[in-house]
This record gives structure tokens, C-alpha cells and sequence, in this order.
DNA sequence: TCAGTTCTATAGCGCTCGCTCAAAAACCGG
DNA sequence: CCGGTTTTTGAGCGAGCGCTATAGAACTGA
């Protein structure tokens, strides 16, 4: 039997919990502000989805799916190896300081309010840095088989480096949300991509 | 009048409040958390700080001075430039590693939980962390004049680098703490230090 | 000794939290 | 239309929160 159907449209719930999850956090976001944002009252939301942590659970899979993944494939569409690279870190730097709200990536975010020893979370964290790691991997890989970054870069290093040099840009980005200074921060990275001669631009005090 | 002296070491407690905001937050940890781990009861504590924030402020300010600048001055004393950076790394991904706790370090935690329109925290990690980029700028500026790391490298950015691979590492060190993971991070930007010939080693999977 | 001052300790205030109960409302199949 | 199922709704529970009123304990100066 069908009963009475949902009264709210649940892709559209999801991204308003993503928007107050990614400004208040886990902990921070309370039963009541999220379903004022959602549009839904709070026993409905209990209905739909458990709980606070299984509401932020499928919030997070759903940011990482629409958000991170689409995202990654889009550039990987748009740019040649290792073009992407540079690219992702430009829009990143933009992402963060669009809009006067604080949001951040929800990624980032989780990683450093999830306890360590909170198994669940940890591994969805991992498993999502893990994919953006991944793709600086397929494009530094492509790179070096067209000869356009340097032959001597270690590639598994490198990708990680990335990676730990994003997760520093979201932590940045809250404290001193200046474009000037999160891309001074990033170009010292971007030039290790460079073939000799090593033409490392200065800039920016 | 002097009165009844408290009864507590002042240096201990705040000791005692670094290691549980610390591990909580500002403000997940609890004024009960708190009295309980300082070894004094709810009213001494409100006594001796006011408030809950300005306890917090004064050992954020004890940690930056007494974790944070020590160290940094320990290690311009024990390396001579660059190698200090290097070393402040190291000593880092140590101490991201001890015990398992999941401490972390107070400023990184602080700049991710603070809210950025919170002028006074803001400013007060902005300080910190400008601290220590000019740590890294001293190195920098030391090493190029000994003409131990490239001619081209621009001290500037390369500090900004630093920085946020710093912040990188806090958020990393929580969802994966894993010695290998963390050094092979900060290692190619390390490599950015190295003069020609380019040995950038390869390394762990 | 004892008034004066400061610190400590018990209890608890008002509030928000995550979450739930009971009843009303909306929809389905027949 | 109606029985059955599900969703929505308003009210509220127990717990924990930051913080404090109040009273007693500890110490100083005289």
C-alpha cells in the first residue's frame, strides 16, 4: 500500500542540510535549525531519516556524489593533463570564498570534528579523500606519459601532497579568506608540475 | 588584603584546559569536562576566568607561547637554515602521533571550529599563524643567503606554503594518522628546498 | 582574636539539546 | 466511500548545557 506520500521534495531537503551541516558541523547543527532550513518539521525529518548522525551521513554522500565527484569529472572533461590540477585548486579557492556565509567543504570539515576513533566516519572521510587523491594520480599519470611534468616527480607523493595542501586551503580559507593569499599558497605546489627551466614566478607579499 | 589564596597551580589547570579543549573543542568540551580535568570545581573556574570563551582565549595564548613558540625557537637554535623546517615537520607528524588521543594541535583546531566573522578568535589565529610563516620566512631568508635552496624560489609563497601544509597536516593526522601518509605529504614540498640537481626521491605507495 | 576579604562547594536556574508520543491529516487500493 | 497505511503536527520528556546565588571555609592584617 502507498499511504500518504512525502510532502517535501528529498533531494532538495538534502541540499539544505548540506548547507547548515557545512556551516555548523555535525554537533553544531541542531535538530531544529536544520529543519527550519529544510522546510520540514522535526518528527518528519525523524521519519525520513533516523537520526541527526544518519541525516549527516546521507548529507555527506550526497555532497560528495553531486559536489566533489561531478566536480572532478567535470574538469577532467574540461582540461588536459595536467591542467585539471591547477584548475581544481582555482575553483577551490573561488568555492571558498563565494558568498559571505563560512560553509566550507564538508569533507574538510568532518575530517576535523570526527573523532578519530569514530570508525564510521573516518572511513567515509578516508574513502572520499581518497578519491580526490585519485584523481591528481590519473593526472599526473597522464602528464608524465606526454612528458609534461617532470620525469623525476614521484607521483604518489606528489598526490598526497595535494591532497594535504587542500584539506590546509579549507582550515586557511576560515581563518583568512583572501583570494591573494590562498593562491600565494598554492602556487610553490603547482610549480613542482613545472619541466625545468624552473621558472618559479615570484609574487605577492 | 590578601585574603584566602586559591588553591590551585594556575599553570597546572591551564595545562589541564589546554589538553581538554584540545581534544574537544571550544565548544564541545563542557564546563564539567573541564572543572573535572582541572581538579577544581565549576565556580573556581568561573572565579579565575569569567567565562568559559576566556578561558579558552588564555590557553590558546598559553599553548601558542608554550607549545608553539618554544618549539620553534628550539629548533632555529638546534638547525642551522634550512634544515629547521624540515625539522619542525618532523617533530610535527611526531607529535600528531603521540598518544592515542586525538589532541591535535590548538591553533589548527581552533581556526577550522572558530567562526570567521568572530573577530577575536579570528585575529588571534591569524597572529599565531603569521607567526610562524615568519619562522619559516627567517629559515628561508637564512638558507637563500647561504645559497642552500634555489636562487628562484620566492620565500614568500614557499612560507604561505608551508603554512597551509601545516594546516593540511592537522586535518590529515586526524582522519588518518599514519606516519608513512604524513611524511610522504610534506616530502615533495620539502623537495621544493632542494638545489639542482633535482633529486626528488621517489617513495612508499 | 576577629573583622574583612577572597576562594570554594552545593545546589540549582533557565535554556537548548536530541528525540518521541499521540492525534490529526493526507493519500492509496478496493 | 472507507479501511489501512504513512506522514505531519504540537507538545513535551529527560539530559546536559553555561552560568550563578548563596553559604561556608580559608586566609590576611590589625
Amino acid at each position: 500500500m502507498m499511504a500518504r506520500p512525502k510532502s517535501f521534495d528529498e533531494d532538495k531537503v538534502l541540499d539544505a542540510a548540506i548547507d547548515c551541516f557545512s556551516r555548523n558541523g555535525l554537533k553544531s547543527a541542531s535538530i531544529r535549525d536544520l529543519a527550519d532550513e529544510m522546510g520540514i518539521a522535526g518528527p518528519s525529518l525523524y521519519n525520513a531519516y533516523g537520526c541527526k548522525r544518519a541525516l549527516f551521513v546521507k548529507a555527506l554522500a550526497r555532497y560528495a556524489d553531486a559536489a566533489v565527484r561531478a566536480k572532478l569529472a567535470a574538469l577532467e572533461r574540461a582540461h588536459p593533463a595536467p591542467g585539471a590540477i591547477a584548475a581544481f585548486f582555482a575553483e577551490t579557492i573561488s568555492d571558498a570564498l563565494a558568498g559571505p556565509e563560512a560553509r566550507g567543504c564538508m569533507i574538510v570539515n568532518t575530517a576535523m570534528e570526527a573523532d578519530p576513533r569514530d570508525a564510521e566516519l573516518s572511513a567515509l572521510v578516508s574513502g572520499y579523500l581518497g578519491e580526490i587523491q585519485e584523481f591528481f594520480v590519473r593526472n599526473l599519470t597522464a602528464a608524465r606519459a606526454a612528458s609534461l611534468i617532470p620525469g623525476d616527480l614521484d607521483i604518489e607523493d606528489a598526490s598526497r601532497l595535494f591532497v594535504g595542501l587542500l584539506l590546509g586551503l579549507g582550515v586557511l580559507a576560515r581563518a583568512r579568506p583572501e583570494r591573494a593569499l590562498l593562491e600565494a599558497t598554492v602556487r610553490p605546489a603547482l610549480a613542482l608540475l613545472e619541466t625545468a627551466p624552473r621558472s618559479r614566478r615570484r609574487g605577492l607579499s
